[in-house]
DNA sequence: ATCTATTCATAAAG
DNA sequence: TCTTTATGAATAGAT
């Protein structure tokens, strides 16, 4: 691209590749982040090198995204959002991301627990009390009929109002969760350590201050 | 940059940052692309425009779980289960673990509309027309009154099993891909195994209007 | 969208 | 490696 155009195929000369490399990485790692800074456009990126060490890249910080997340009911991701802001290098691994799975499935086995007792309950109330009132002549009904009638349907009425904003609560804070597991994948830095033999894991740390890149631009895994 | 240099500071201009955004952005990822393909390192990228736009880059990727990602559904997420428990070339990166999680954000919203539609109706339902009957002294209601009310109430009653049947069947799906995406986090050193480079990157833009892909090797949204 | 004047990025050399 | 520098690429502002 300078002095002489290169052609953008595979560089042979494994040397001159992982060259390529610490030049250009840092240089990508900058756009990413004056989109951020620019744009508002948040960012979250991994690169391998070529030698197999992981970079990340995320817009904004891991922090802020965390921030959002001790106002969840889920205390692990609180307890996390504390140790991150301790500074402490707090790094999700692929072990935790899973625990985070297996609770949502657990929040999803509820929901569907209870979607079945909604769906239960209204057939059995409807059907089986309701209905079954509908099914006569509903001018045979004699004045306590009418009036056993009315019970039915404002206790069906309650259970419906009842069950739906459970339902509906439940939901908001499983989307909720759900959000935050999106960031928490989403956002750079701390979340996959794919080396499995934990060698300091090559990570840059992306400051949320103005540029947001000052630090680890030397290319070294620190 | 140019003509004038600009600060790295957040636009305030909201048009002016789109611009910035939709000028910048495919040259991030061609510098992506350009470390890839030059030095062989794999990257993975997401970016969320100003708009609320996602984009995202990969290289490489695998033409197969690509092809697939094309359509949200459960069963192509099953076949992907099933290819990696044969364990033929199982890649799945983050980029498309992270697509993975956008579906899921897109079927949580659509789960909040229908919860949203469903309280709202049998709120409406049942207060708006139901209850209003049971305000009254129901020994009062005249023979045709019987009869209408007993046709609001098949009505509700088929509306809610509708709408609850519906739910529940959203619900399941929902529950099947949380699965997926938990086997797919807990397969052990998966995310990463870019091999295939015969396979050209691919960048993806994820309209927040739709819950489908669009793909586009220029990076553009098509 | 398209066009340039500039600034930025960087391949190659030192 | 790091620094330098000639040159290609990216892009802010204008249109």
């Amino acid at each position: 691209m300078t002095k002489r155009k290169i052609e953008i195929k595979r560089i042979k000369n494994v040397g001159a590749r992982q060259v390529c490399f610490s030049k250009r990485r840092p240089s990508v790692f900058k756009k990413a982040s004056e989109l951020y800074t620019l744009c508002g456009a948040e960012v979250a990126m991994l690169v391998k090198s070529p030698a197999g060490n992981i970079f990340s890249f995320g817009a904004p910080s891991v922090r802020s995204v965390l921030c959002r997340s001790r106002h969840t009911s889920v205390g692990e991701y609180s307890s996390m959002a504390i140790a991150m802001q301790n500074g402490d290098s707090a790094t999700i691994t692929l072990h935790e991301l899973t625990q985070q799975h297996i609770e949502l499935e657990n929040q999803l086995k509820d929901q569907n627990e209870k979607m079945r007792s909604l769906q239960q309950a209204i057939k059995q109330e409807a059907e089986g009390k309701v209905m079954c009132w509908l099914d006569g002549k509903v001018e045979d009904l004699c004045k306590d009929d009418l009036e056993e009638f009315n019970m039915v349907l404002l206790s069906l009425n309650d259970m419906i109002k009842g069950m739906t904003n459970q339902l509906f609560h439940n939901y908001t804070m499983f989307s909720h969760m759900m959000y935050m597991q999106h960031c928490v994948t989403t956002v750079p830095n701390q979340q996959f350590l794919l080396n499995s033999e934990d060698v300091k894991p090559i990570i840059h740390h992306v400051p949320s201050s103005s540029n947001g890149w000052n630090i680890g631009m030397d290319g070294n895994p620190n």
